[in-house]
DNA sequence: ACACACGGGACCTCCCGTTTGT
DNA sequence: ACAAACGGGAGGTCCCGTGTGT
């Protein structure tokens, strides 16, 4: 005798998970890993999240990765290599004058602004060296080897620019560049609680380029300009 | 880029004395929970530690703050207030000429990289900004006042400097206002990470004090400078 | 010289109160106590919720009540006052004969599910007892001594109404009270979770007065019944 | 209504053996949870003392269930199939008559006064409807299908009787089958705070079958008629 | 190379109640 | 008779990581 009490579950708990074919657990789980933290940090993405998002269970991510802080690594370097393919194209298509090759670069940037990678306008690199320098030595020397990789293109550029277009006043290329380097890196944190994010980094942008004219060529090469007598 | 992992989280503890007098509550927390957060960021300072290093229980913490965001408005507020009084006595000292106050607002700043408060160089607002801005409104506008208040007070001084001693390139103070917290910012971040942060800071500084001479007084008045023809 | 770093909190935590004129906090607290642990139970409604709806601060509700479990005698108290009062209305009205004294306490009690007090379709006693009969003897006996106040009510009448109109089958008139008080509680339960709850109590009613109906008078006085040779 | 105050929580203490072997763990939880929840009701039913009581931690709790709420319908549902199971065997082994398997169905409901399950005397079912009925509208939906199971059963047997055994006053099955559940889970909850819990449980089980005698049979069929003219 | 159950504990929240003051 | 700061801790959630199995 069945006797018919019946009830159907409500509120099931969601366990969807769809299941990547073998082997590219571990791109997804540095590409999902990446977006989640370039958007809320290190610490406010868990791990279950990242699994989550990137369709894999965690069971995958250690087999993967020993630790949570032990993908960083993997991470940085994904993304300075994303970076880095990026600008290399962009210098690629700029010839071969060295301020041209600069104005490349600095397009390349704005460009991420435009129009951020996942609609996330923010640097992997940032976020993670703000959270975590303080914190953890092997990572933070790793951020420095990432922003000096930046720096050294720069400053590179910025040594032959002296060499074909003698500037009208010395600088060190260096120095240059990491302030450069600091000042991107403060555009993308300031602009983060602005509306007009944009503006602010292509102000920003104009400024820096502005800024290397007056080294270049002088106050004539701007506009705006007052000759000097 | 390979990296040992495991994380250590030191950080100077104080003297916790229990139970303080009556009325203190309140400001211990802030005092505490703003050193806390300014160097490991908001979601890795637990409540429990504020709690413990202002020496009060958990308790008389949400008595005063509905939640741990709740935190944050408060204690940008008292942010913001030390930064301007600090800036105020250095502007009262340096008298009228508006780029003699602006030299001095730049001296503050790099006594804040110099002589860190409690031994953290970091930016408050920077750090919180960087982890809340994309995932709180609320919190994002009052991150954007906050720097307005910085810009504002910078532009004003601008101006007046405009006024005084007119530039050799015209500018907008507002833009090179925002131009020049975005580096500072940016500076304070990419300090983090390097070992000579201190360095960074007087260089960009440099910089950035380069600039603005050569848009009030051209090339002529920086060293180094070839004199043009 | 002030510096206009100018700022706003928002997201203050919201600490308005409506203080009330003196010697009405007790009164209110019972209220909205009552109010709330009717619609949640005991154990779901704070302290802090009661006195935040009452408009009072925790001190004034320690002072009046030793603690939250102290609340309880007083809150049903006032329940059974109130619904006594409500059924001595109904019953004043109703004249005489005890029979028609029933079905006007049939009446109230229909009443009280077709406009439930503050739009809350349940009854505190029932609601507590359930909580907390199991874990609280004192309070379990006081749950019992309710109960019983209406059970002798209708018992009393059902009583005179043996008296009056002499019944075809024998009954218990105590037995029969415990009935319907189970019945009518069991009503408010079950009435809970259905859509048609003020359906499913008319329903019971009815068949309350049909089974009342059969023992004074037998099949001739319902209506589908088929007269017996 | 004066009470004295105090609260102490007696609950069976079992025997709490640690690690479970795999895969028993989410039995475990469902099994204590429902006999805690059955005694306290739900929100005083703490998820440390679910898993303490079952052996587990928490991690596992958290594991099965997304939280103290999604673990409700698991509950009643397991509730409802074991009470199902038992009025199966009761009904099996009455036989065909359906006047008779309702008899044997009552025969359950008595037993498990007589004997409550775990020693609690209370219906799962209608301790969680009464607490979460108002406030969770998917829970609500499926309390009042596990109602509508039990009331479904017994509308179907009464439907049947009718066909077998014409009712000297016509009714309702379906109303009828409410009525009953209501008194039914009524009784349970006003059996808590009595003494005499059980001898409540079988007067009204008695009334409840004096009822449908009436309806069936007239009061000839019962003592202490007194025969019509 | 992964899936899944589970361990153990940190974390935020909030709750009941006390203390001190007015 | 109340107001408010505060104590102490329980409670629900979730998090990182481990083990076992396939």
């Amino acid at each position: 005798v069945r006797v018919p009490l019946h009830f159907d579950i409500p509120m099931s708990p969601v366990t969807s998970r769809r299941h990547l074919p073998r082997g590219e657990a571990r791109a997804a789980i540095i590409a999902h890993a990446s977006r989640l933290m370039r958007g809320r940090g290190f610490a406010s993405t868990s791990v279950d999240e990242i699994c989550l998002q990137a369709g894999v269970t965690k069971g995958a991510f250690f087999h993967h990765f020993a630790s949570k802080e032990a993908l960083v690594p993997t991470l940085i370097e994904a993304w300075v290599g994303d970076r880095a393919a990026q600008y290399g194209r962009a210098l690629e298509a700029a010839g071969e004058d060295p301020l041209i090759r600069l104005e490349a670069l600095f397009g390349s940037l704005r460009e991420n602004v435009r129009e951020p990678p996942e609609g996330i306008p923010a640097c992997l690199l940032g976020m993670l060296a703000q959270e975590l320098s303080l914190h953890h030595e092997p990572l933070r020397d790793a951020f420095a080897r990432c922003f000096a990789g930046w720096t050294d293109l720069v400053a590179g550029l910025l040594a032959e620019a002296k060499v074909r277009h003698p500037p009208v006043v010395d600088f060190d290329p260096a120095e240059v560049a990491w302030m450069l380097n600091s000042l991107w890196q403060g555009t993308l944190l300031v602009a983060k609680s602005r509306e007009e994010g944009r503006r602010l980094a292509e102000g920003n942008l104009e400024h820096a380029r502005a800024y290397l004219r007056l080294l270049f060529h002088g106050p004539a090469a701007l506009p705006g300009s007052r000759a000097e007598t």
